[in-house]
DNA sequence: TTTATGTATTCAAGAACTTGCATATGTGAA
DNA sequence: TTCACATATGCAAGTTCTTGAATACATAAA
């Protein structure tokens, strides 16, 4: 089988498992710090066990790592470059979006935030 | 904060969109040139009306733009830019794969490829 | 010039499959 | 026991794929 179609396949796989809102927001929130499940579901608002559910399918493509502490389970990401890439996307939803119903303002907004929390926690310049 | 809620929504929106090995492979295609329909599904081996179907999709998010010549339909990519972030999701799936079913050999390979005529692309006429 | 024929592509509908979510139950630490 | 979390189950909702018919255009024949 040709790699291209395989390499296509894994691709795919990446982009299945970021393709959810929460599981954007969850990586979004673990650039930082390692953080616990009750901190990311109240951040995010979301019941314990949906997020436990994201967490252990984002686990199983090693998107992140888990430790545990206690009684406490702490999540980090497993590659933190992950979440450069995923505000890359972002370029695509802003140009895309023109006359769409959410405003660039707010994408742009959403951008700035996301780069500035990820070079403090990545260190680096830009 | 409602803002980098919809900016996930939206997020994952475009995720989804490129979250499946045929898409992908059409957008790989179509990073040089634009294409009709009939050689894309060769190039894919698929039948022509999933071709089409994907090829719907991917206009309907503003990821192709289509042209008509003939009874041809031309392809191409509206932000040629997009195949490079796809390019960049290799790496992901090069440290994630490791002990996997999938040769890390082989994404080296793939991904050279897909490098390489991303910046012929890019840089000169084919 | 109309009609017929072939070719390129889209569209539509349903079956098969996948994912998301709520709820309930299980596990291990304090 | 309670807390913090994981996992199993099952159903609803969404996606993919197949098939077949519809549209659009080009060309050739009448």
């Amino acid at each position: 089988m040709p790699s291209r179609l395989l390499v296509a396949k894994h691709l795919a796989e990446i982009f299945k498992v970021v393709a959810h809102q929460d599981r954007i927001r969850l990586i979004e929130e673990l650039r930082g710090d390692e953080r616990d499940v009750t901190s990311l579901a109240e951040a995010l608002d979301l019941p314990g066990s949906r997020v436990s559910q994201h967490l252990s399918l984002l686990r199983a493509h090693k998107i992140v790592d888990e430790r545990r502490d206690g009684r406490r389970h702490m999540y980090r990401l497993n590659q933190p470059e992950i979440a450069a890439w995923i505000v890359d996307g972002v370029n695509f939803v802003e140009s895309r979006v023109t006359g769409a119903q959410i405003a660039n303002d707010e994408i742009e907004q959403a951008r700035r935030a996301w780069q500035k929390e990820n070079s403090l926690s990545e260190g680096n310049t830009e």
